[in-house]
RNA sequence: GCCGGGAUGUUGGAAUUGGCAGACAAGCAGGACUUAAAAUCCUGUGGUCGAAUAGACCGUGAGGGUUCGAGUCCCUCUCCCGGCACCA
């Protein structure tokens, strides 16, 4: 008999299923009875070391619902892409002193060359890379788009900079210590006009829509707490006037949710970034020298912690009296202003107010700067006297004026009115998202496609002065005058191509490397036609994946008409009208790693595409499902330091594509963490030789001779048909597998008792987990001309067996079981006589009155007392 | 601290969603084959008491509750993992 040698078979089959076109998309419109399914992975960045043994876990999950969905007579879109810009293929270019242009093709032809050998059921057809300028002139195009909308404006935002090294830096690049991952040394913050994304306009919709998604629970959640939507107030503390003094603003504004409580402020907090600060510090509030010298030096430090170090090691609470006063709107009293570093200059309105009695926070501050302590909640818990610690609850207001008497929930309401009338306050709802940073002074991503007319800017010309089109979004005066003589490129001439250059680290001024190419500066006004500069910033890797999932769709390398030749809405359009019938993504399978950004910025990108008339759906991913990850052997993540990283190519080499694909989906449930075991590995390669074994050993013409199939096997492989089709769309590979383990145990016994249609069943629901074995028997030893994976999902019949057993209990302990047919399973009697004609039942009953509890057809249970 | 997920034999895990806990796999032990080893096959394998494949009791992180019946539901607590973190 021929050994199990996958390697002897396994390459052989990858050429037939190529030629044959076997994973070919079909076209959508040709077959509208049919259902469609868009099965997707959260697409790799393809770094030098090749696949991981947790990709091929991802990859082989998509592939399994792929080829169940193709098999079950489903329209199946099943692609895969490369998402190749960004800091860490950058970085590794400069490591390896190459250019990523020639690095990243490389580093995808070891991928796909992997993906290929283990057998995924993609149409590469449909394969692109971010980094093709095919690709990137229509996320150029997306980004100007969005523009003219005014989704998009600029701002002086601070990036992390290294003074040694004189480049600006990504946030991942400085460590918790505060300083530069490369040369070790202190970084410092750097102010530069960046582009901004008004994803802030979205959070509501981002938050409401969140109700329709079929997500995991837990990344429901995450989105959630991200976005962070609170409603409360916004309260304005006006400004204790100071003669001969002009303060910026008339009023601090604080926003708080537990405005009942505002009779207890006795301090308002401002954060070091305030502009009450910047007010001090430019000298326009006289401080005597050493208060201004202390809020200073304080300030200063501040502004020097990262945003990790300021929250993390700053367990005690710090702030400086700044001796300035507030006037409280309500009770007329003054209030001390401090500043300190917990309060944080971009959420809310970066001041808040200080309410000891009833804020944890605010008490422990109030206690250590020995502030005022004033109760203005009662409650019912807390004894009268000093407080110990703060009471957070709501309850019923006291010492407060007009309004005392009144609860917690009433009071937000009528003290919001009352300040609404006095014009000091309103309702407001405030979100912890932030708008979104989208420009990198990088050189690995696609350029912005913007002009700047220093010209026009002088004019104080905006886009939007010289089109009709209409922005959606209002600007403030200040995002509106730094848009001043900026025009997008026109959409005739994208892509603006990437130069290559042999030097592309970030540059000194902290700019993007583009800014040194004279060529690719240089450009002339759309506007005025006067010389113009190119912006130089590049957009962050996200550009690339926050819509790649609506290219693949249209997207074909072989009829390149399919995705046009011009950028233009018109192009975009007909290419949805033809293709938009495949999205959204019915399965997304990936990390839980992304499970806030890039997560969130697809959705948002694909709700401002539906508002611009882009797009007829307003969520991208019907379905989400997590993949855990695959931690080594010893329980630690793979790491070439820990030297434990298992390589796909060697399991391959040694047990064939099957056993690995198969024991990845036999390890554990899909969604769970999980350590790599060869051992594990090797009885899932022991299953598939007996399978193989079995398959060759049985005589198949004698089998189709003899009609006498053997019945318990029957029933056995129609019980292993329904549970694997059950399985696999819930993503229970683990337990689909088992069963056909199961199974094939039964098999072995009584290899003459399956007919040989019934053991082909068997065959095909292997087949997406195993596709070359499967393939390799199918066509081998049972002769079929088409592949496996063409053919039609094998129904289940539905057997009912004509006896059932029935566990028996006494007081609900398990005790004996009956059997009983079918038929009587109503008959109370029946059974409970059945029951009774056991020795250990009637010995545990003996002389007892009970009472009988019977759940038809599960469980009999005698109770006595 | 907050949010989310979890804790089941020696190990990974299963349990029809409230009805026979431990499927399937790994490991281990014994046996067969072999000069021997590997591979393969067979048998056993939660714990305690028992000669027992007789039977009994205990057993799903800990404690309590609901129920005829709880791994599953409720309350309290412990520990582990992931995310966020002075969020007003």
């Amino acid at each position: 008999m021929k050994k199990y040698q996958p390697e002897v078979f396994e390459e052989k089959w990858l050429d037939w299923w190529e030629k044959e076109e076997v994973y070919k998309t079909s076209p959508l419109a040709s077959e509208p009875e049919r259902k469609k399914q868009y099965v997707l992975s959260m697409f790799p960045y393809p770094s030098g070391a090749g696949l991981h043994v947790g990709h091929v876990r991802i990859y082989t999950g998509t592939d399994v619902l792929a080829r169940f969905f193709r098999m079950s007579g489903n329209l199946v879109l099943h692609p895969m892409g490369w998402d190749a810009f960004g800091l860490p293929a950058e970085n590794a270019a400069i490591k390896a002193k190459k250019n990523p242009l020639e690095m990243v093709p490389e580093n995808i032809a070891n991928f796909k060359r992997q993906m290929k050998r283990l057998g995924f059921s993609y149409d590469w057809d449909k394969e692109f890379t971010t980094t093709e300028p095919k690709y990137y002139r229509w996320t150029q195009w997306l980004f100007i788009q969005f523009f003219k909308m005014g989704l998009l404006y600029k701002n002086e935002v601070p990036v992390y900079y290294c003074p040694s090294c004189k480049t600006g830096l990504a946030e991942e690049e400085v460590l918790p210590d505060g300083t530069h991952e490369r040369c070790q040394q202190p970084i410092t913050r750097k102010t530069l006009p960046q582009w901004l994304f008004r994803i802030t306009s979205y959070a509501d919709r981002l938050l409401e829509d969140l109700k329709e998604l079929d997500w995991p629970e837990g990344i429901i959640e995450m989105q959630k707490n991200w976005i962070g939507k609170s409603v409360g107030a916004e309260v304005n503390f006006p400004l204790k006037k100071i003669p001969g003094v002009r303060f910026s603003y008339k009023f601090v504004k604080v926003f708080t949710t537990r405005v009942d409580t505002l009779f207890g402020v006795t301090a308002l907090v401002v954060a070091p970034e305030h502009w009450l600060i910047e007010d001090i510090e430019h000298q326009q509030v006289k401080l005597p020298k050493e208060k201004f010298a202390e809020i200073k030096d304080y300030v200063e430090k501040a502004k020097r912690k990262l945003d990790l170090t300021r929250t993390d090691l700053e367990k005690e609470k710090t702030g400086v009296d700044t001796t300035l006063k507030a006037i409280h709107p309500l009770t007329n009293e003054e209030i001390p202003i401090w500043v300190a570093d917990y309060v944080i200059g971009w959420y809310g309105e970066g001041a808040v107010m200080v309410v000891p009695a009833h804020d944890e926070r605010d008490f422990e501050f109030a206690r250590k700067y020995r502030l005022p302590i004033r109760k203005v909640i009662a409650n019912p818990e807390a004894k009268d006297g000093e407080l110990s610690q703060a009471l957070t609850k709501f309850g019923v207001l006291v010492n407060s004026g007009e309004f005392s008497g009144l609860t917690s929930k009433e009071a937000i309401e009528k003290i919001t009115e009352k300040l609404q009338t006095l014009n000091l306050g309103r309702k407001k709802t405030t979100y912890k998202l932030r708008d979104w940073i989208f420009s990198r002074q990088r050189y690995w991503g696609e350029p912005i496609p913007m002009v700047f007319c220093q010209n026009c800017a002088r004019k104080k010309i905006t886009y939007w002065d010289i089109q009709r089109e209409k922005k959606s979004f209002q600007f403030e005066n200040e995002e509106l005058s730094n848009l001043y003589g900026w025009f997008p490129v026109s959409e005739s001439d994208l892509p603006l191509k990437l130069p290559y250059i042999s030097s592309y680290e970030p540059a000194e001024t902290g700019e993007s490397p583009l800014s040194r190419i004279k060529e690719f500066l240089e450009a002339s006004c759309p506007n005025c036609g006067k010389p113009a500069k190119r912006e130089t910033d590049t957009m962050p890797n996200w550009a690339g994946s926050c819509w790649y999932f609506l290219a693949f769709p249209f997207w074909s390398k072989k009829d390149q008409s399919k995705s046009q030749e011009v950028t233009s809405k018109e192009a975009w359009k007909a290419m949805m009208n033809h293709y938009q019938s495949w999205l959204p993504v019915d399965w997304y399978l990936g990390g839980a790693e992304h499970a806030v950004l890039h997560l969130l910025y697809s959705r948002f990108w694909v709700k401002a595409l539906s508002d611009l008339g882009l797009l007829t759906f307003r969520e991208p991913f019907v379905r989400l499902r997590h993949v855990g990850m695959v931690l080594a052997e010893d329980h630690r993540k793979m790491s070439k330091s820990f030297g434990n990283v298992i390589n796909p190519d060697d399991v391959i080499k040694e047990y064939g594509a099957d056993a690995l694909r198969l024991y990845e989906m036999f390890m554990a449930p899909f969604s769970s963490e999980i350590a790599w075991s060869t051992k594990a590995l090797q009885g899932c390669y022991r299953f598939l030789k007996r399978v193989w074994e079995l398959y060759n050993r049985v005589n198949w013409d004698q089998v189709a001779k003899n009609s006498k199939e053997n019945l318990k096997l029957v029933a056995k492989l129609n019980r292993t048909l329904k549970k694997v089709t059950e399985d696999i769309p819930q993503i229970k590979f683990n337990t689909a597998v088992a069963s056909m383990m199961e199974f094939l145990n039964e098999y072995e016994k009584n290899p003459q008792g399956l007919s040989k249609a019934r053991a082909k069943k068997f065959l095909q629901i292997l087949a997406p987990f195993a596709p070359f074995l499967t393939e390799e028997i199918w066509r081998g030893i049972f002769k079929e001309k088409k592949s496996i994976h063409l053919s039609q999902w094998p129904e289940f019949e539905t057997v009912t067996e004509e006896e059932i057993e029935i566990p028996v209990q006494v007081n609900g302990k398990f005790r004996a079981t009956i059997k009983i047919h079918l038929s009587k399973i109503k008959n109370l009697n029946e059974i409970k006589r059945e029951s009774l004609k056991i020795e250990k039942i009637k010995r545990y009953l003996k002389g007892k009155e009970y009472e009988v509890i019977y759940i038809e057809g599960k469980v009999i249970n005698f109770v006595h007392q």
